[in-house]
DNA sequence: TCTTGTGAAAGTGTTCACAGCT
DNA sequence: AGCTGTGAACACTTTCACAAGA
């Protein structure tokens, strides 16, 4: 177990619980679209459609926030935009720093969502030192030497690491001793923080791995392909290399192991 | 999210519960590093460590695959790999087309992490005309128009969109009609698709926004302070008692990192 | 001995369904 | 009548702790 870090016991304070938080941006932005075209008020169940949930979870959702509803109505649109961008702290200002300014990061620096809701980019900064003083998004890149500098005279919170895997992790350490305490990561590895320190992240090739298990899936649906008895099957025991494997296998292979042998 | 509903037959098992389903690649990637240095096995401590898990996790996972491992030894890294690699269909070749070629198509056209999992860059597609026959990433975009032969012609069932959000919805609904089953999209709106169709979104902003209301929490420990008194946006008819009494929170929430299915 | 595999307990999240307010 | 807010039921996930097996 490495660390001490014995969890939480669950503070049972007031806390809105994590699922919840994590759709709070989603009705957000359903609510600025509706703000936006000027409609009042909006029921839970018009809500949830256009935030693209259920309704009874919506509800739910927003009780924890408070009742800012009224029954037989519905949402006040303006309302409950200020009360979830308050909740959100986006009634604030982020400045967020990217490091890694490669394609991804440069990306990212354009991103007009990033800018849209609190969020600032504050500054860009590579360890490349050709790339040092172009500008980016119409930011200009500072080299990774100032990286403490920066952090420190912006008061910046959150980090964006969007550089090669193989550094993500002195990055994120850099950050962290220079103040950063909320890191989104797009490098494809698992950095450790410190306690306290907030890590979430974003890896295309995860979600994209998870798609192809239920394409997998999909694909072989329709068989229901009795795996048939008398298998056993699979090296229930010793494994073995299986490396080079005779490949082959390459279809509907009917034989996921899944479930319980005993 | 798309398949809500009509799901499964429910015939017990064989389902591979989706959390740890989020998991494997995870893992895979951890097993993956350990193979290139040639570590023939390792324990289910080990890799839960490599892979940011805690080892019961893992080794609940690894169960609902089989009996993989080896009871006093561990587990056979290179066996592993195997079999995680042809639980997620990543045995075989997932072509893949992107369409949307803008800053953050470029750089996913680019990112390597796409290439090396079974996952290929079939086609990019995107709808500026300006824009066809220029290679990008070393591969020549196609027009919109041509999406539907493409999709067909390449025999791809995944689709990447990364089109402005105003756009993605019939971007959505050609690539559905044209075969494609399973969508990653980086478009910040929600997508409605048939039963049969997966999608998974990648948000930045929505990310972020997650990452502020923990940070806010942090900080959160003096002055609630509502600056709110003269917003004066706030409409008149809105409901009361709001923000009387929040603050209080004390816990010193040191969360656990990352992931969070969609 | 050591480590896996797994029932059972605990914790989180979702859905139901209806009481209560407008 | 209509719609919110919520207890209670249900479903899913994580963690515990130990028996089984190498």
């Amino acid at each position: 177990m490495a660390t001490g870090r014995t969890h939480r016991p669950a503070t049972r304070s007031r806390g809105i619980p994590e699922a919840t938080v994590a759709r709070l941006p989603l009705y957000l932005r359903a609510l600025t679209a509706l703000s936006e075209r000027s409609v009042p008020t909006v029921s839970s169940e018009e809500l949830a459609a256009a935030a693209g949930v259920n309704s009874a979870k919506l509800r739910k959702d927003f009780s924890y926030l408070g009742s800012y509803g009224t029954r037989g109505v519905g949402y006040d649109v303006e309302y409950l935009v200020y009360q979830i961008s308050r909740e959100l702290g986006l009634t604030q200002d982020w400045p967020v720093v990217i490091v890694g300014i490669g394609n991804l990061g440069a990306a990212l620096a354009g991103y007009g969502g990033f800018a849209s809701r609190g969020f600032r980019v504050a500054a860009l900064i590579d360890a490349d030192p050709a790339m040092t003083g172009k500008p980016v998004a119409g930011i200009p890149v500072q080299h990774t030497d100032d990286l403490e500098k920066i952090i420190k005279d912006n008061g910046v919170s959150i980090g964006v690491i969007a550089t090669p895997a193989g550094v993500a992790q002195q990055v994120c350490d850099r950050l962290v001793a220079a103040g950063v305490t909320s890191i989104l990561n797009f490098a494809p590895t698992v950095l450790s923080v410190p306690d306290g320190v907030d890590v979430r992240k974003v890896d295309l090739s995860i979600e994209l791995q998870i798609l192809a298990f239920h394409e997998q899936r999909k694909a072989g649906e329709e068989t229901p392909l009795e795996t048939a008895a008398g298998d056993g099957a699979l090296p229930a025991t010793a494994p073995r290399g299986a490396t080079g494997e005779d490949s082959a296998d390459q279809g509907p292979d009917g034989d996921v192991p899944a479930v319980m042998p005993a």
